[in-house]
DNA sequence: GTCATTGCAAATGCTTTGCAGTGCC
DNA sequence: GGCACTGCAAAGCATTTGCAATGAC
């Protein structure tokens, strides 16, 4: 929880209610906010942040590696603070909610190296499409 | 080639020029286009047409099953033609392009049930990120 | 006190939409 | 000839940016 700031404040972060505010935003529930609700609810601690400086500062802790972007749709990114551990995402096709996974296997073992094209690869992606439960019905 | 063509006309597609053509761009290389190059390559055939056109195409051709939608980044989705064969995709990180791989195993295999969370799962992507060789020099 | 950070509002990039006109079937 | 399809221009999101005011250090 303040384990984030710390980490921030060891940065050199300057540490403003602002960013409190969207650190603790995110560190709350392991959800999947889009920008918007990440504004949304840190505007109702703090009634006057304004949606630039929501995005900066997760552009900040995304550059940090302290928070994933997402974007498993054409719509708005969504911000993962799970940033620490491995793990892959189920994601709805109808309402977009992102849920977290930790399969088995390491997804990087299936491809050989001669598929891999001279690229050096840093990350592996794995998403898994389908319907929520609530959405199925 | 005109085997797209032949599909779509069997679903009882109206086959206009600007339909053919954006056709033919997807169908040639297997690249991956934004729908902003679709719309470019196009316009070198038949200059008059619209971008709204190629969005409408192309949606419809997703819609079809005939393309599929990648969000690699927050930026321009890009359309894969390469629907029919399973394939994953190696993206470099520096200048976006995208290559398809095709794995060895079955990347659902990996998530056992309990881990699934009552999703219906119709689809998974795997994204591999890196550096392609040019950008890694 | 300095300078990074904020807020506002305007700008940008990508995509969708409304509607009159066009042309495929 | 009907109605799906097109083009244009305008609207719609998500996000970024410029710049003066603010406040953390």
């Amino acid at each position: 929880m303040s384990d984030l700031l710390e980490r921030l404040r060891g940065r050199g972060w300057r540490l403003t209610a602002q960013r409190r505010v969207v650190a603790e935003v995110l560190d709350g529930d392991h959800v999947h906010y889009t920008a918007e609700e990440v504004h949304a609810l840190a505007a109702e601690r703090l009634p006057e942040i304004s949606r630039a400086t929501v995005y900066n500062t997760l552009g900040e802790l995304v550059t940090l590696g302290e928070v994933i972007e997402v974007s498993t749709d054409g719509r708005a990114k969504r911000y993962d603070p799970n940033a620490h551990h491995a793990h892959q995402h189920l994601v709805c096709a109808r309402c977009g909610t992102i849920r977290d996974v930790h399969p088995s296997g390491d997804p990087l073992a299936d491809l050989p190296t001669r598929e891999r094209y001279g690229f050096a690869i840093s990350a592996v992606e794995v998403t898994y499409r389908g319907l929520c439960p609530d959405c199925a019905a």
